[in-house]
DNA sequence: CTGTTAGCGCCTTCAC
DNA sequence: GTGAAGGCGCTAACAG
């Protein structure tokens, strides 16, 4: 190998300029397609820039101007299926606009998340954030950002009070839907699995399968509610509790696929067949859905969709913010579901 | 809510010197740890930093000095779990050194890939970046980067002539391994999916295979190895047309557990009962392996420990990088594995 | 041990 | 339409 320093240093802005004959605010024009350029100039500017194989440097912009062309996502945990579709669909639409995306993990229950957040932010200089739950729903977080005067989308937030952007999606609407399903499939004793206390979704979810017990005239039981926190361990465990009652239901809800996982070992480890002895229905459709045996019966929810979306969002945020300053009304963006019938739930044995 | 414009601005390094009633310089000195300032400066200096609240700029930092503090991972496909767990362990290892995570996608087949990656790579003056498999293994990407003098590591390289540092598992090992566990259960005719195509550890794995095999006296069958792309339904297919054979295997031998996972669905589409009447097992013991019926046995890879492993191996070739030019010798990092029995691979029934 | 001067590469404000 | 000067916040190279 030769003693060659790699290749030959970057163009700089400058250097296009003396190529295009023109000055450099004008190349900066050309660059961040302003006006007030002629088009003959214009294209010289592209040309010489092309020749050169210029592209701007972003320390220095962001140092200069009001643009990082950065945005970053928050999360504290998030399921491997889930994490994985949303980054997927944050980078595609971050790519659509020259945007890069940073990736944070914070502890939302560790003290002093919110400055924390704010302060990387701030920092970091990005022009966005994205947060994730349960950190799109915690008090502190959203407060510090709020104040940070950095543009930040919530994802499924609790509590709407911050003003700002956010994604919903009805949560509580398909828990209702999910729940009434199993009714109608004959089910009487319907078995809940919490998912994670910090996370608003968790809330939800949880109401709307008691407003479907309610509406059904069925007596919500405390004893068929269990405390999980997302995770598959977290599911058996919480599905163990559930079925080990002097009267056990025949079919368990739990707040996502990876929890339904964990229930349906839980059920076969107490030698029950699932879906004849016990019906299993999980939220999300991830890929883990679709590789339990029996695949399970869940609750489709766009999540790769609703990523794209964030960053639309959050784009549109940033420059409206830099045009006018002017308070943009609340601005969000709603998602549906979709009941996606597996195998994990059919009608209760008859007794 | 008011029209105040926020918090406070940043403090800047400015102010922090007037506070401390020392030169910027020093205040500089102090937040970067380097010597030639008198203990009792120093502390004088934080102080007022903490007091102000101060935390420095990082687009400044990055374009007055040689340190961003960023550091870029690029992927292209990669399973769910296997993403999830690389981020989570290269998260917390940036954490440690004060770094910052960008992630990319990249798609290796995409002409000028190479050229995209290291631009990336210089416009955003990242200090080092982590090359996943497949771009791990291109030789435009990786040919680019090594002109590009900023630091990378590979990710499980499949070719190691490119003189750069790397992290290594031995694939073809624990291949060899899990395929003589399946000879040692009685097996003879031992199916093979192999995963994508660009990746080197799927040649790794299919040579371990064929190792093990010969070594057993066992005609190596092309008709037992079928090509998959490391998803769940390629999976799902190539096990398909294993199964579809004259004389199928006994036992199948999945590059991964998506896959793996996928093979037990068509398994069981064919009325076959895994591991009766067909023995699956997979690679990486990812959390979907815990969920299928029954659950996989597989090899284990410290995928976590891996990711930091390459944040560390990166940061000391930064540091290296700095302090002396010297070409340091090639640098690696090598990772073990080991066999987790579950339950998807039993002798082959007596025929 | 500490401070001064200069400049990273770009965008901003204002002139022209 | 275009250009010139100035500065973003920090670190580098030297000076003391």
């Amino acid at each position: 190998m030769d003693e060659m320093d790699g290749s030959t240093p970057r163009a700089k802005i400058d250097d296009v300029a003396r190529l295009a004959g023109v000055s450099t605010k004008t190349v900066s024009r050309v660059l961040n397609n302003e006006p007030n350029v002629r088009e003959a100039t214009r294209a010289r500017v592209k040309e010489a820039a092309a020749s050169l194989n210029y592209t701007p440097d972003f320390s220095a912009r962001s140092l200069a101007g009001q643009k990082s062309y950065l945005i970053a996502m928050f999360y504290d945990t998030a399921s491997q299926g889930y994490l994985s579709q949303f980054q997927a669909g944050a980078l595609v639409q971050c790519g659509e606009y020259g945007y890069h995306l940073l990736v944070e993990r914070c502890d939302v229950s560790s003290p002093g998340a919110g400055s924390r957040v704010a302060d990387i932010a701030s920092r970091l200089r990005v022009d966005g954030v994205i947060l994730l739950p349960p950190l799109s729903n915690d008090a502190d977080v959203t407060a510090h950002m709020a104040r940070s005067s950095v543009p930040f989308v919530q994802i499924v937030p609790a509590d709407l009070s911050a003003a700002s952007c956010y994604l919903n999606m009805d949560d509580a609407g398909a828990a209702y839907e999910l729940t009434t399903y199993l009714i109608g499939l004959g089910h009487r004793r319907i078995g809940h699995i919490k998912g994670h206390p910090a996370h608003g979704a968790s809330v939800q979810r949880y109401e709307g399968y008691c407003k479907a017990l309610e509406e059904a005239g069925l007596t919500a039981d405390a004893a068929l509610v269990s405390q999980g926190l997302f995770s598959i361990s977290s599911g058996e465990g919480a599905a163990e509790d559930l079925l080990a009652k002097s009267n056990p239901p025949t079919a368990i809800f739990a707040a996502n696929d990876d929890m339904a996982a964990g229930a349906i070992n839980a059920a076969r480890a107490r030698g029950l067949v699932v879906p004849d002895d016990l019906s299993i229905v999980g939220f999300d459709d991830s890929e883990i859905a679709s590789v339990t045996y029996p695949p399970l019966t869940t609750v489709r929810q766009p999540i790769e969709d609703m990523a794209r979306g964030s960053v639309d969002l959050l784009i549109e945020t940033i420059k409206a913010n830099g045009e006018t300053r002017a308070g943009s009304a609340d601005r969000f963006r709603h998602f549906g579901f979709d009941l996606v019938e597996r195998g994990s739930a059919t009608p209760p044995r008859r007794s």
